[in-house]
DNA sequence: TTAGGGTTAG
C-alpha cells in the first residue's frame, strides 16, 4: 500500500522532502481518518517519522488531526507535543480534539498554556473551549471564555455566539442564553438549535415550539438537527397531531431517512402510545443506530412487550450493533415489567461480557424484580453487595416492594437509608407515608408527612390529560373546572352504578388521609385519570381509543376500576402514567397487574 | 485549508 507514497529513506529534514509529497500524505491522512481506517493511518504515522516528513507543520497537523477523528485523544496529543512549530492552527487541532473526545478539562488547560505563551485565541479555539464547559456544565468557566470572546471581538462570530449560546443552555441557564441568542449580529440553524434545545431541556416546549414556528416563519433552512429537537418535544409533550404534522415536512425535505429523526419518531409515537407508529418509523429508517434501537426496545418496554424486547435486543447483536447501559437498562425494565425474573438476572450479568458497569438504575431494576417476586431478602442482599452506593432510586425500590408485600419493618429501614442520604425527593416521603398507612399506622405516616412539610414541598399535584385534535384537556382529582364537568361528573356517576353492578368494590385503602369511609369513597371516585376518561367517553367516537396521559402512577384502585370501566363501555382505554403504558379492553390490562 | 458551534435513545 506504502509502494506509492514517496521514497525517503533518509531525510535529514523537511526541506529535502519534494513538496507535492506532504500534501498527498495529508490527503491520505484526512482520508484514513475519514474511513476510519485507523492501522493505515498509523502506517502512515510511521512512515511520516520515518522520513522526517512529521517536521512539517501541515502534516504533524494532520496527524493530530486524525488520531482526533480516530478517538485516540492521547496519541493526538503525543503529536502535538511532536509538533516543532505550533501554530494557532495546532492549538485549534488538539484543543478540538479534547473538547469531542470526553476530555474538557484538558481542552480548558490547554487553552491556558497556550494564553501563558502569549498567544490569543482565535475563532477557531473559542467555540472547542466553549463547548468544554457545556460538556463540564460550568457556567462560571463558560462566563470567562465569553469575556474572552468579547475582549477578542469573536462574539460576534457565528460560531462562537451559537457555542455560547449552547453553553448556556446545557448549563440550564436560558436567560443568559437567549440574551446571547437575541445580541447575536447573525445566526443560523446552529444557533436556532441550541436554543430550542435550552428550552426542551428546561420544560419550556411551548417556547421552544415558538421558536420551531418562528424559525420556519423566517424561512431558516431547517434540518435533521432541527427536526429531531422539534420531534422530541412534541414527544415529551404527547403532542401526537403536532408531531404526525412535522413529520410531514420531514418527509418533504428528506430528511425522514436521518436515523437522528427517526429516533425521536419512534419515541414520539411510543410516548403518544401508537406501538404500530413506532415499528413503522423504526422499519422504515435505512441506517439504524445506536439511538434508534434503544428507541425502540424502549418503546416495546413501555408496552410490555418484553418478548418483543428480547427479540429486538438479539436482532440487535446480529447486525453488530454494540449494545450499551441505556440498551441494558431498557431490557431489564422490560423483563422487570413482565415478571421475567430469571430472564432480567441472566441480562444484567450479560452485561459483564459487554464490560459495562450497572448503573444504580440498573440496580434499581433489579431490586425491584425481585422485590415484586417477594423476595425481598434477595433484594436486599443485592443493595448490600453492590460496588457503587446505593441511590434513592435503589433504596426507593426496595421500599415501595416492601410496602407491597407489608413488610413495613423493612419498608421502614430502607427509609432510614434513604434519609441517611441527605435530601430526599418529595416522593420519597409520600412513599413511607404510605407504608405506614398500609399498615394502619396512621400516626407515623402523617409525621412521614409533616416531615415533607417542614422542608417546605409538596407532592406533585396528580393531573391528567386528554387530547383532542390540538387541544390538551387537563384534569386533577375532583376538579370541576372544565367546561364539561357537569357531563363529564354525570357519567362518572352513571358509570359507578354499571360498575358496582359488575362487581367492582373501591379498594379504600389507596387513600391516604385517615378520614371516615364515605368521605374515603368520594375522593378516589374522581381521581384524575377518571375525570380524564369520562371526558373521552363523552367525547370520542366508540372506535376510538381513549389515551389519557397521566404525571404520576395509577393507583390501584383506578386501575382496577379502569379495567370494569373497559367492561361496561366496551371501549379500549389507554393510560400513560409517568413510567409505562396500560392498556385496558375487556377487563384486562396489558401490564398483566404488574407495574 | 488541516482546525470550530447544534440533534436522537435515558
Amino acid at each position: 500500500m506504502l509502494n506509492h507514497l514517496p521514497q525517503g529513506n533518509d531525510p535529514v529534514s523537511a526541506f529535502s522532502v519534494p513538496c507535492h509529497n506532504y500534501h498527498r500524505i495529508c490527503d491520505l491522512l484526512l482520508s484514513s481518518a475519514r474511513s476510519r481506517s485507523t492501522s493505515r493511518g498509523l502506517q502512515l504515522h510511521g512512515y511520516v517519522v520515518k522520513s522526517g516528513l512529521s517536521l512539517i507543520p501541515l502534516v504533524a497537523n494532520n496527524l493530530i488531526n486524525f488520531y482526533s477523528k480516530s478517538q485516540l485523544p492521547l496519541d493526538s496529543r503525543r503529536a502535538f507535543e511532536d509538533c516543532p512549530q505550533k501554530s494557532s492552527t495546532t492549538w485549534s487541532s488538539v484543543i478540538s480534539c479534547f473538547a469531542q473526545n470526553e476530555l474538557p478539562w484538558m481542552a480548558l488547560e490547554f487553552l491556558r498554556i497556550m494564553m501563558e505563551g502569549n498567544l490569543r485565541p482565535d475563532d477557531h479555539i473559542l467555540p472547542s473551549a466553549t463547548k468544554s464547559c457545556g460538556i463540564l456544565s460550568r457556567c462560571d468557566i463558560g462566563k470567562s471564555v465569553h469575556c474572552l470572546s468579547m475582549k477578542t471581538g469573536y462574539d460576534a462570530d457565528v460560531f462562537v455566539g451559537s457555542s455560547l449560546v449552547d453553553m448556556y443552555a446545557k448549563c440550564g441557564d436560558i436567560v443568559d442564553a437567549r440574551n446571547m441568542f437575541d445580541e447575536m449580529p447573525q445566526r443560523n440553524v446552529v444557533t436556532w438549535s441550541g436554543m430550542m434545545y435550552g428550552y426542551a431541556q428546561m420544560g419550556e416546549n411551548e417556547e421552544a415550539l415558538l421558536l420551531f414556528k418562528e424559525a420556519l416563519f423566517e424561512n431558516l433552512a431547517v434540518n435533521d438537527y432541527s427536526f429531531s429537537s422539534v420531534i422530541s418535544v412534541c414527544a415529551n409533550s404527547t403532542l401526537l397531531e403536532l408531531g404526525r404534522q412535522i413529520q410531514g415536512l420531514c418527509v418533504k425535505s428528506s430528511f425522514d431517512s436521518s436515523s437522528f429523526v427517526g429516533s425521536s419518531l419512534v419515541s414520539l409515537y411510543s410516548k403518544c402510545g401508537v406501538l404500530e407508529g413506532a415499528c413503522q418509523v423504526f422499519d422504515e429508517t435505512p441506517v439504524k443506530n445506536l439511538g434508534i434501537w434503544n428507541a425502540m426496545l424502549k418503546a416495546c418496554a413501555q408496552h410490555s412487550d418484553a418478548k418483543k424486547v428480547i427479540q429486538l435486543f438479539k436482532q440487535m447483536k446480529r447486525s453488530g450493533m454494540k449494545p450499551n447501559f441505556i440498551t441494558f437498562l431498557n431490557v431489564l425494565n422490560a423483563c422487570n415489567h413482565a415478571g421475567l425474573l430469571d430472564e432480567g438476572k441472566y441480562y444484567f450479568d450479560l452485561m459483564k461480557e459487554y464490560r459495562i458497569e450497572p448503573t444504580d438504575k440498573h440496580y434499581a431494576s433489579l431490586v425491584d424484580m425481585l422485590g415484586r417476586a417477594g423476595k425481598l431478602e434477595e433484594a436486599l442482599k443485592v443493595i448490600t453487595n453492590m460496588p457503587i452506593d446505593p441511590t434513592e432510586s435503589v433504596w426507593g425500590a426496595l421500599l415501595t416492594n416492601c410496602t407491597n408485600h407489608k413488610n413495613t419493618e423493612l419498608a421502614a429501614f430502607a427509609a432510614d437509608k434513604v434519609f441517611e442520604l441527605g435530601r430526599v425527593s418529595s416522593g420519597m416521603h409520600i412513599s413511607l407515608s404510605n407504608a405506614y398507612a398500609a399498615d394502619g399506622r396512621f400516626k407515623d405516616s402523617a409525621e412521614a408527612r409533616k416531615l415533607l412539610r417542614d422542608r417546605g414541598e409538596k407532592k406533585e399535584t396528580g393531573l391528567s390529560w386528554v387530547e383532542e385534535r390540538n387541544k390538551v384537556h387537563t384534569f386533577a382529582a375532583g376538579e370541576r373546572r372544565h367546561e364539561r364537568s357537569k357531563e363529564i361528573y354525570e357519567k362518572l356517576a352513571e358509570l359507578g352504578e354499571e360498575m358496582e353492578k359488575a362487581g367492582y368494590v373501591a379498594d379504600t385503602s389507596f387513600v391516604l388521609r385517615e378520614v371516615d369511609g364515605d368521605e374515603k369513597n368520594q375522593t378516589i371516585r374522581y381521581h384524575s385519570e377518571k375525570l380524564a376518561i369520562a371526558f373521552g367517553l363523552i367525547t370520542f367516537s366508540a372506535d376510538r381509543p381513549i389515551r389519557v396521559i397521566k404525571n404520576l402512577r395509577v393507583c390501584g384502585d383506578c386501575h382496577n376500576a379502569i379495567k370494569f370501566m373497559s367492561v361496561c363501555t366496551g371501549r379500549v382505554i389507554i393510560v400513560r402514567d409517568n413510567n409505562r403504558f396500560h392498556r385496558f379492553e375487556n377487563g384486562k390490562c396489558s401490564c398483566n397487574d404488574y407495574w
